[in-house]
DNA sequence: GCAAGGTC
C-alpha cells in the first residue's frame, strides 16, 4: 500500500480528491483515512506537530532541579496526538511506500520527519520520499506528486533546532526569574525568543511616554472670505511666543491667494487580506486572538479561505469572478456588482505561494452564523470585493494664502467616485469643503487665532500595531504571533489595548537586560535563523548551535546575582499594586489582601487609612490617574458582562455621601 | 507549571 501523509485532515481530503478522483473515506481511531478506489492507496493528515520536544519527566520539580542541569539534558519527544500516532502506526504496518506531503516549509519538513521517526519505527524498511507543492491544485498537486524528490533532513535538523534553542533558553531563563522572585504555580514569569523582545517594545514605549517632557509650541488659523469663508494654517509652528505674536500681529484685514490647485487624485483599493492586515482590521472592533479564533472556524465551515497566510497577491489559479458572481444572490449584491464592474485585483507587496491572500470561498447568510462570526465574515467578503472594485477618486483643492507676508495653507476634498469606498465601509469617507479661488484674488480676513499647543507624547501601541511591529522585526509567524501577545496578557505583563506594561513587566525586562539581553532582542531570532539556513546547507551542525547557547546559559548562570534579581522583580510587583498616596499621612497606598481585598496605607498600622474594594471579579490598576485627587483608576473585569473602571476614593466619598443624606432623609 | 511552532 501506498501511503500518503499531509499536515493536515482538510489537505489530506484535497489532495486525496486530486490524486484518485473518487475517495473512500474509513475513520480509524476516529481519524479520516482517504483511501483509493481499490484501497491501494490512502491519505492521511496529522495535526500539524504531533509530538512534542520536552525535558524528561526527572525535570519537572523547578525547585529542586539544578538550572545548570537543563543546559545538556536529554530532550524527548512526546507524542502529543495519541490516537493520530496509532492510526500513523496501523497504517505504516500496511504500507510498502511512503510520500511525506506535508507543508513545503521549515516546519512542515520537521512535521513530515516526526511522522517518520513514528513510521519507521513499526516499519524500518519502507521506501520513502517527499511530495513538494505550494497550492492544492490539480496541476500543482499532480505534477508534485510525479516529481517526487527526497526528505530534506537538513531543513527538518534545521527545525529541531530551533525548537532545541527555544526550549532550553525558555525553560532556564523563566525558571531563572520565577524562582529567584518566588513567582510560582500560575503567576510564573516566562521568558522565550519571541515574547521578551515584544514586551521590550512595549516597555520602551511606555518609558518614552512616562519621561515625555511636553514643549510648547504656537500655531496661527485664520478665517477667510471670498464669496465664502473657509479657515486655513499658517504653515509655520512657533517654538517661540514672540515669533508667533509678532506674526499674528502682521496679519491685516486682507490677503491675496499666491497659488491655487484643483486637482483629481486617485486613491488605490486597499490590499488582500494577509493574517497581519486581517488582524489589524479586525482588530477596530476584535482583540486579535479571538478574531483569528471565529476565522478558524469559519474556514474549518468552509466560509472563507485559510486563515494563516502571508501573501497578499491573489493567484492566478484563484477564480476571483466566479467567488464574486455568487455574491449576487447574497445581501452583498450591490458591492458584487461594483466589484464586477471593474474586476481588476489589487496588490500587496509580499507574494507567497503557499496559501491565497484571505477570501471568502462560500456564501453565507446571516443567520446561519453568530453575531460576532458574521462581523468577521462581513469583513472578509467586504475586503475582498473592495480589491477588486474600481479606484476612490477625489477631488482635490490646494491654497496657499499670502497675509502681509504670512503664509497660510488649506485644503479641500471631494469625492468624485466612491469606487471601493462604497465597498469597504470600514474607513470613513471624509469630505472638506475649499471654495474655488484663484490666484491674485483678494481675500478678507474675518478672523485669526493663536493657539498655545503642547507636544504630545508618542502613543502606546495597539494590540494591532504591535502584531505589525512584531511582523516587521520577524517575531513569531503568522500563526503565533496573536498568541503570544494573548500570553502577555495572562502573564500580568501588560493590560488593556491600547497595551500597557505592568510594572512586572518593566522589572523583568530591565533583570533580562542585565542579565542576558540577548533575548530581549530581535536579533537573537535573526542569528538564529542564519544558523537554520546554514543547518539546512549542511555547513552548520545542530550540536555547535546548541552548545553555543548552552554555553552562554552557563555563563549567566554563573555571574547571576539570584538574589539581587528576585529583589528587582519583587519590587516591581510591589510597585504594581501601588494605587496612590494616602490622604491622611502622604504614605503610599496599596492594594492588600486580608479576609478580602482593600486599599491600605504602607504607614500601617501607625496610619489606619483604608478604602473599600469590590470583591468579585479581577481587579487591575490602570494607567489613568484619577483628575480628583491623583489615585490610580481601578478597572474591574467580572466573570460574566462588561468590565467598568472607577476611582477607588471617589467611590469612597460618594459612597459616605449617601449614606449620609439617606439618614438625614 | 517552562518556548515557539504547527493545527482545532
Amino acid at each position: 500500500m501506498w501511503l500518503i501523509v499531509t499536515e493536515k485532515d482538510n489537505t489530506a481530503r484535497r489532495i486525496a480528491s486530486i490524486l484518485f478522483g473518487s475517495v473512500s473515506t474509513k475513520k480509524i481511531n476516529g481519524i479520516n483515512v482517504y483511501y483509493s478506489k481499490d484501497g491501494d492507496s490512502a491519505v492521511v493528515g496529522l495535526k500539524g506537530h504531533i509530538v512534542e520536544l520536552d525535558y524528561p519527566k526527572e525535570y519537572n520539580n523547578w525547585s529542586k532541579v539544578p538550572l545548570k542541569s537543563l543546559l545538556r539534558a536529554r530532550l524527548v519527544k512526546r507524542v502529543k496526538e495519541r490516537r493520530i500516532a496509532q492510526t500513523l502506526e496501523k497504517l505504516a504496518k500496511e504500507a510498502d511506500r511512503v510520500t511525506i506531503a506535508t507543508d513545503y516549509d521549515r516546519e512542515g519538513e520537521l512535521i513530515g520527519f516526526e511522522a517518520l521517526e513514528i513510521i519507521r519505527r513499526v516499519n524500518p524498511k519502507v521506501r520513502v520520499d517527499r511530495a513538494k507543492y505550494s497550492a492544492i491544485t490539480p496541476s500543482e498537486i499532480r505534477n508534485a506528486f510525479k516529481n517526487r524528490t527526497e526528505v530534506n533532513y537538513n531543513l527538518a535538523k534545521a527545525a529541531e533546532t530551533r525548537q532545541i534553542v527555544d526550549l532550553m533558553w525558555g525553560a532556564v531563563l523563566t525558571r531563572l526569574i520565577s524562582l529567584s522572585s518566588g513567582r510560582m504555580g500560575k503567576d510564573f514569569l516566562s521568558v522565550g525568543r519571541v515574547q521578551s523582545p515584544t514586551l521590550r517594545f512595549i516597555v520602551e514605549r511606555e518609558k518614552e511616554i512616562r519621561e515625555f517632557v511636553p514643549t510648547p509650541y504656537w500655531e496661527i488659523t485664520a478665517v477667510f472670505k471670498n464669496s465664502e469663508k473657509f479657515e486655513a494654517k499658517h504653515v509655520k509652528r512657533f517654538l517661540k511666543k514672540e515669533e508667533a505674536e509678532k506674526a499674528f500681529a502682521r496679519i491685516g484685514r486682507e490677503a491675496t491667494v499666491r497659488k491655487f490647485v484643483e486637482k483629481e487624485v486617485v486613491e488605490g483599493r486597499p490590499i488582500p487580506f494577509n493574517t497581519t492586515e486581517f488582524l489589524r482590521e479586525a482588530g477596530k472592533f476584535m482583540p486579535p486572538d479571538r478574531a483569528m479564533s471565529i476565522a478558524e472556524n469559519l474556514y474549518m465551515n468552509g466560509y472563507i479561505s485559510y486563515p494563516r497566510t502571508d501573501n497578499t497577491v491573489y493567484p492566478k489559479s484563484l477564480n476571483l469572478k466566479a467567488i464574486v458572481k455568487q455574491f449576487l444572490n447574497s445581501e452583498f449584491r450591490k458591492e458584487a456588482e461594483i466589484a464586477l464592474s471593474h474586476m481588476k485585483p489589487s496588490r500587496g507587496k509580499r507574494e507567497t505561494k503557499d496559501h491565497p491572500p484571505i477570501h471568502p470561498v462560500a456564501v453565507a447568510s446571516r443567520n446561519d452564523l453568530s453575531k460576532d462570526e458574521w462581523r468577521i465574515y462581513e469583513l472578509v467578503v467586504r475586503r475582498f470585493l473592495a480589491t477588486l472594485s474600481p479606484e476612490a477618486i477625489w477631488a482635490v483643492r490646494q491654497v496657499e494664502i499670502d497675509a502681509n507676508g504670512e503664509v497660510f495653507k488649506a485644503s479641500g476634498r471631494q469625492i468624485v467616485r466612491m469606487g471601493w469606498r462604497e465597498v469597504y465601509t470600514y474607513v470613513k469617507t471624509e469630505e472638506t469643503h475649499l471654495p474655488k479661488l484663484e490666484v491674485g484674488q483678494v481675500l478678507q480676513v474675518l478672523s485669526k487665532k493663536l493657539h498655545e499647543k503642547k507636544t504630545k507624547p508618542p502613543g502606546r501601541y495597539t494590540m494591532s500595531s504591535i502584531i505589525k511591529l512584531m511582523e516587521k522585526h520577524n517575531l513569531g509567524t503568522k500563526s503565533t504571533r496573536h498568541e503570544i501577545l494573548k500570553k502577555l496578557y495572562t502573564r500580568g505583563y501588560v493590560r488593556g489595548n491600547p497595551i500597557t506594561p505592568t510594572e512586572i513587566a518593566f522589572a523583568v525586562i530591565d533583570a533580562l537586560k542585565k542579565e542576558a539581553e540577548v533575548i530581549t532582542l530581535p536579533d537573537m531570532t535573526a542569528k538564529l535563523e542564519q544558523d537554520m539556513d546554514r543547518i539546512e546547507e549542511g555547513r552548520l551542525d545542530q550540536k555547535e548551535v546548541v552548545e553555543e547557547s548552552a554555553r552562554f546559559l552557563e555563563n549567566v548562570l554563573e555571574k547571576v546575582d539570584a538574589e539581587e534579581l528576585g529583589k528587582v522583580i519583587r519590587e516591581g510587583i510591589k510597585r504594581d499594586r501601588v494605587v496612590g498616596m494616602c490622604p491622611e499621612c502622604g504614605k503610599e497606598l496599596e492594594i492588600r489582601k486580608a479576609k478580602g481585598r482593600f486599599i491600605g496605607c504602607t504607614g500601617y498600622p501607625e496610619c489606619r487609612f483604608t478604602l473599600p474594594l469590590p470583591q468579585k471579579g479581577r481587579l487591575e490598576v490602570t494607567a489613568k490617574k484619577c483628575d480628583k485627587h491623583g489615585m490610580s483608576i481601578l478597572r474591574i473585569r467580572p466573570s460574566k458582562g462588561k468590565s467598568w473602571t472607577f476611582c477607588p476614593y471617589c467611590s469612597y466619598l460618594e459612597w459616605k455621601e449617601r449614606g449620609r443624606q439617606d439618614s438625614s432623609g
